[in-house]
DNA sequence: GCACGAAGTGAGTCATACTCATTAATGGAG
DNA sequence: CTCCATTAATGAGTATGACTCACTTCGTGC
């Protein structure tokens, strides 16, 4: 029984090289742009809802409307997915600190919205900041990776409201500004 | 060729369950705390070097000097073990504070103490202190783990200088401690 | 209409965490 | 000492899931 059903199996391999898929497919061609957006937003569902070791490519294709191999096709594994999840996200969230800043006056009143804004960002999408602080800025090649200069361009803002203070004379001018930011962000993300 | 081969090896699991493993083994029976000892202690240097994705079980089992499988007899699985390694790093570090406090007086050498232990700690064992980050902390299962206690204890120490330094009145009165803490050791772990 | 490259497919491979039937050692009772 | 029950140890086997690749089908330029 045991053996049958495995030799079953066996011929079923073995006759893989001739020809062998000849069955009806929709194949929906669609644009690229279009396909590697739908695998991105099944990825950041998939990631958020279950996280990284608990999703399966399989998930994520079967969410895309895509089979798995088609995933291979733009994005080289499974870590690429969710460094370019993650990228996809940080793109937006960046973009919106220049126009709420704009309006604001007065050196505490900015830091204090940057505060509150990075408080905002990962509480609303806190699996996906999860995701980043512990699948991808602690791991080795993080420093090698786009997101890197993409956190820089983030904590960058801070930085800049704290040198204003200094030059504005709001903060004393011995206050070394990259540990501002440290302490900021780090006591925010700790716990 | 192919399906020779592959029926040799069905053939060769087929005959699994009659009497099969019958060959020569130097069984060296050893107390139970010295075998999780060495498997702890191989566990450890794997995972350091190699980090807990890129370490398998087979690995550290043969570190260890034990067969795969008997490393489930003493843990759960790969994930117990790497908690298990940091429980035991941590045990020695949260030891060491109590001793090393004793002998200092004022409260800005007692935190400077303990910042400086801290840093020594995640320099020192900086691939473990990483693990600890990166595969424990940030896991949803932290919190019902043994290491969040201990994680407690290890930080309570400079909760504990710092409520001093208050009722010395060596800093102000309105100063959040845990706050304080959240930002010294924030600060650290950033980057 | 035909040839060719790109897009898409999914069965198959491979690596590895984990299981479990079986064997070896131990220690206590007769 | 010898038997037997209990526990330690074993490693071949299983399951799962990331990734590959031979092949099919579509779209386009000639």
């Amino acid at each position: 029984m045991r053996i049958a059903e495995a030799t079953n199996v066996r011929t079923l391999r073995a006759s893989r090289m001739p020809a062998a898929h000849a069955r009806p497919r929709v194949v929906v061609r669609q644009a690229r742009a279009q396909r590697v957006g739908a695998i991105l937003a099944a990825a950041q569902v998939c990631f958020s809802e279950r996280g990284y070791e608990n999703t399966t490519m399989a998930e994520i294709a079967a969410r895309a409307g895509v089979v798995e191999g088609s995933v291979y096709k733009y994005f080289a594994g499974k870590r690429d997915l969710l460094l370019k999840v993650i990228e996809t996200w940080y793109e937006g969230l960046v973009e919106h600190f220049p126009q709420g800043l704009a309006g604001i006056k007065g050196t505490r009143n900015r830091l204090r919205f940057l505060v509150w804004q990075h408080l905002v960002n990962i509480r609303r999408d806190a699996q996906l900041s999860r995701l980043m602080f512990q699948e991808v800025r602690l791991r080795d090649d993080y420093y090698q990776s786009p997101l890197h200069r993409m956190n820089a361009r983030y904590t960058e803002f801070l930085l800049a409201v704290v040198r204003e203070g200094i030059a504005r004379r709001d903060f004393r001018d011995d206050l070394a500004p990259a540990l501002v930011r440290d302490m900021v962000f780090g006591a925010i993300e700790h716990q």
